[in-house]
DNA sequence: TTCTATAGGTACTTTTTCGTGCCTATGTTA
DNA sequence: TAACATAGGCACGAAAAAGTACCTATAGAA
């Protein structure tokens, strides 16, 4: 069956989108980090979500999955380079969410927990 | 009971995210449109999803809804002042898009309804 | 009188996404 | 020998998002 988007935004929410995956990224554009590590600095994620992400955006090519053969298990993961592409999107997205949290809660009523990482 | 968001991405996609709102403000970003109007603009979808998610954006403050007195009824939806500050964000989401598509499938194996829609 | 156009509401079901709990493998270290 | 560290799999259930079907109101036109 033929896959058939409406919009050009669809295809950027399928592939950033949901619960997890821009922060995922987030921390990849750091550079390659390996699989606890991940789980440490995503706030909140289990191994299931983490790993069950990890591969789907290595399917749409946009992380590389790279297995040390040790004991015990090393993996890494990493941007590829067109995943570094996403760079510059989830910075547009970051500015405009940490603005728009000023703009609607200006006396800080919500807050954004590591609302001080940068891109 | 008092929101924490994780990061600021989250915020964003809470405001946009999901099936349709980012295509429902693509089409507000033209200018003010009837409901009608952005039911046939917004391919496939329904009434419901329409008036549900318009509701939202609204109370997120991007949206502002006019009612006009009048049988039929006559409502127009106009992004706010701060609604247009998204404009940039989308298009660079629907510029990301494109180029991914173009990346991924470069056969045009799948393809992207209202690909031609400019920002 | 009956039908049309317009915008919206509600109950219910289906689909998708997310979370919990528990299991595996193996070399090293205590 | 037993515990540990690391990465991940799977079954199941809960919750969120989306879709379906059907209902309301009203002035004017046919």
């Amino acid at each position: 069956m033929q896959k058939q988007y409406n919009n050009r935004i669809e295809v950027v929410l399928e592939v950033i989108g949901g619960k997890w995956k821009a922060h995922i990224l987030y921390h990849l554009t750091r550079g390659p980090t390996r699989t606890g590590e991940l789980k440490r600095l995503v706030t909140g994620i289990t191994q299931k979500m983490l790993t069950e992400q990890l591969k789907e955006l290595e399917q749409d090519g946009l992380v590389v999955r790279k297995v040390y053969n040790q004991v015990p298990p090393k993996v890494e993961y990493t941007l590829t380079e067109y995943g570094q592409s996403l760079k510059e999107v989830l910075k547009v997205l970051c500015d405009w969410g940490g603005d728009y949290i000023k703009f609607r809660y200006p006396n800080g009523e919500v807050t954004v927990r590591n609302g001080n990482e940068e891109l």
